[in-house]
DNA sequence: TCTAAACAAACTGCATGCAGTATTGGCTGG
DNA sequence: CCAGCCAATACTGCATGCAGTTTGTTTAGA
């Protein structure tokens, strides 16, 4: 699928460009379009040649990604492509609701500066200016959005938080792009659309307000709209193989 | 301090006793017992004559560590070790209490099996038969409590979950474990026994109820105790020294 | 025909060599 | 005496060879 191209830049550089990285990405890529299914074992040797790199970077990307919790260790050495469930995704999606509730809760105890307010509604307002998403626009809004929840958690001040929800949003499902794919059109859609909007604005309320209990609960309902929004996806029959991840999906 | 003692046996075998974990272990042994300070880069070349191991699964363990939290990558290639904060420590054990909090809602919640309760209930007997802990069953008693915690993680039956609380339960100071120093001599450590044995009891209370919130709210309390336990020990003013780890907490 | 054993292929874990870059120490000039 | 530059050293990232084990296949026997 992907175009094999030799890699003509030698740079034995370190970190943004190192053939490791490029091979997490790749290998990242193929397990989520599914040419790896569950239980697949992935051997290093064989993808020395469809990467063109040596097996050094490919164990040490397998590491990594076993790590994230896309790969599993296998009994006997080497690493097995993790199967998830939906309800890996539901539950997945409540602990979201439990650390971004935390998240908004801290938020509303710990600002301190007026002007981290101000980024945080700037953030909602530019959402705000683009309206209700269409195709076009659908990239530009989960970019947003990623920023106003991000911001939420610069609010929170921990440190801990942020990297347990770094460490969940590695999973496929549960990131705040596992809805890239989502057909936009369905006015059910639309529908959440308006309702996650409301949501944001009282979140921001509460936070200004010290509201931590309510940012709390605003929060962690909010991520419930993840699932019902997953949820329209899954009515629609097939649409599951085209998400990211997908053919990851099997039942228990 | 651990004494070098050359490996005779040369197992090549994949899994439990592998170079790599043997590695891990000592690495991070080297890591928290001070051997290395916060922002000390970490070589791996003089570590091969140290562990009497190549570079190979150096690597790999500097690689896992890193992924733990326990290093951080250095800009121009290779691992520092990370610096912790008090801050940390606080946050670390909020996010516990989100997340043990969650636990035991969904527990609460999903239980389906009176088995399931029973053995939830003996994990509580057998710390209740162990009475206060003196200084020799402090270590029955840490195993019994962890026992009593993963019990109500396995009846919130949710793999996304536990794995979250894993993940955080590898720093140092967020682990049950981390009390294992902790003098239990102190009287205020004694009350806080007897609190936390009454918490334990609350949320079983709850937990067979149904009461969801109430087990949520009751767990997120009990992690509070973590926190006050740690605060006893600060008062001390040089035992922090003492702890595993703790020589990797600095000033922000 | 089915089972079991033996052989062969493949793969993982580990060690090590090599090239390129960062770092450190010394040296020179101001 | 201090600052800046240069060289030597050290270290990281990557490739590859080797040994031992697992795994799959084939063949022989019941």
């Amino acid at each position: 699928m992907a175009t094999e191209e030799s890699v003509s830049a030698v740079s034995t550089s370190t970190d943004a460009d190192s053939q490791t990285r490029r091979t997490v990405l790749r290998l990242r890529e193929l397990i989520l379009t599914g040419e790896f299914g569950p239980g697949d074992r992935i051997s290093e040797q064989p993808l020395t040649g469809r990467l063109n790199v040596s097996r050094t970077p490919i164990r040490l990307a397998l590491e990594r990604l076993a790590h994230e919790g896309l790969l599993e260790p296998y009994p006997t050495g080497g690493f097995v492509v993790r199967k998830f469930t939906l309800n890996d995704v539901w539950d997945g999606i409540e602990v979201r609701g439990l650390l971004e509730g935390g998240a908004a809760r801290l938020a509303a105890e710990r600002w301190t500066n007026d002007r981290d307010l101000e980024r945080l509604r700037r953030a909602q307002g530019n959402i705000d200016t683009l309206g209700e998403p269409t195709a076009d626009s659908f990239p530009a809004f989960l970019e947003l959005n990623d920023i106003f929840h991000a911001e939420i958690v610069k609010l929170a001040k921990s440190d801990m938080l942020r990297q347990s929800l770094d460490k969940l949003f590695s999973f496929p499902f549960t990131s705040p792009q596992a809805l890239v794919t989502l057909h936009p059109k369905l006015h059910e859609a639309a529908h959440l659309f308006v309702i996650s909007q409301e949501h944001h604005h009282r979140i921001i309320e509460a936070i200004v307000k010290r509201q931590g209990a309510r940012a709390e609960s605003l929060a962690r309902e909010h991520a419930q709209l993840s699932r019902r929004n997953f949820e329209i996806v899954l009515m629609d029959t097939d649409s599951l193989r085209s998400l990211p991840g997908g053919s990851l999906i099997r039942q228990p």
